[in-house]
DNA sequence: TGGGAACTGGACGGTACGGTACCCGAACAA
DNA sequence: TTGTTCGGGTACCGTACCGTCCAGTTCCCA
């Protein structure tokens, strides 16, 4: 385990992170007691407060650590195949893989803290906003302006056209996941907004 | 004034839902405490015990008794004037009014206010989204099925085109508002949402 | 192996809140 | 005037939680 090669200390923070990241999002920020994060982290309370000054540091630590891992997403959007024959093919592939993702209630809960806190915490909100989502959509941006280039798509604003596609995509499963508390949607259902949203895109921008 | 015409637990009552609303947008559920609630409405906390047997049900009739108000909106989307010369320019219109409405900031931090308690009032949140947001949805999806049948749109699925059709107009500024805690939006910026979105759903539906 | 930093467990102060109990004064009847 | 009822306000109770303190213990590393 990589626990091994880290002092204590590293460990401890690495737990107290771990564990305050699970019970924010089960019980949300004010639900959230540091008695609870210590005793899941098998760790005192003192413990806690060397590491973090006070409980909103620590879910500010805890919800900008979540940021690195957009990287795996932007990697996803950064390229798209040139093909004219088979555009709808991969966008549709692209859609599929956007759609999964994004809709991980792992992440919809995440997303619902962040939005939930966003009057207490509005930079904070802003900071997960701008290094999440936003560079993902501006990655995506770039790769619909290069098909543009090659005269596969027909783009004037492509960051807007990044955002189509992806309200096209996503607003149905994330509304009512937002507003029922959890993911309502079956795989079938992605399937469906995917070509949907993949096609009707399509209409509007080839 | 009705106020005059109610006897006075009626008017206390109307009195502490109106403080109530204030209060929990303001401050949130959980940030929201009955003294001051009581203290707003100018009503002992005793009465408003009398009123509501506790937190929760007080927060629940605040909640639903906003969705009476979607009956306008509704309105506004039942119709559109079956001119293929002029359609672009109905949509458009419609789109104004669409965005103009639903970014209200009151708007918003009612909607934030139920996504944020969303995991403690599952049921809630999914009868305000039933109640409010599908009734619109709905009557958008059998106008543009109207419109449809004229030959003016291409559509197979109507409540997935009304879908679209929104989630084209709002997915940016409501992203945006739910992350920020507040609108960061311009009027400039709604039009050309507008504008731009129903030139989207134009090239995909038409 | 020894010294010192990091950690533990518990207790505690201060505070805020949800919900309840009790008291007071007004209105009315006799 | 006296008695009674009723609604509203204040004080209160129990609880939960943040952040701190302290005395004793464990673990890392030189």
């Amino acid at each position: 385990m990589a626990d091994t090669a880290q002092g204590r200390s590293a460990r401890k923070h690495q737990a107290i992170v771990t564990a305050a990241t699970e019970v924010f999002m089960a019980k949300g920020y004010p639900g959230t007691s540091m008695d609870d994060i210590a005793k899941l982290a098998a760790v005192s309370k003192q413990t806690v407060y060397k590491h973090f000054t006070d409980k909103e540091k620590l879910f500010s630590e805890v919800v900008l650590s979540t940021t690195d891992r957009v990287d795996a997403m932007i990697d996803l959007v950064a390229d798209i195949p040139a093909e004219a024959d088979t555009l709808e093919e991969n966008l549709t592939r692209l859609a599929h893989r956007f759609l999964s993702t994004l809709t991980q209630p792992q992440v919809l809960q995440l997303r619902r803290l962040i939005i939930a806190n966003a009057d207490i915490f509005p930079e904070l909100g802003a900071a997960w906003y701008e290094r999440g989502f936003e560079r993902v959509l501006a990655t995506l941006a770039t790769t619909f302006q290069r098909l543009a280039d090659r005269g596969l798509l027909r783009i004037d604003d492509p960051l807007l056209a990044a955002n189509h596609f992806s309200g096209l995509l996503l607003w149905i499963p994330v509304n009512q996941a937002m507003f029922h508390g959890a993911p309502q949607h079956t795989q079938a259902d992605l399937d469906r907004y995917a070509t949907a949203g993949v096609h009707a895109f399509l209409g509007a921008y080839r």
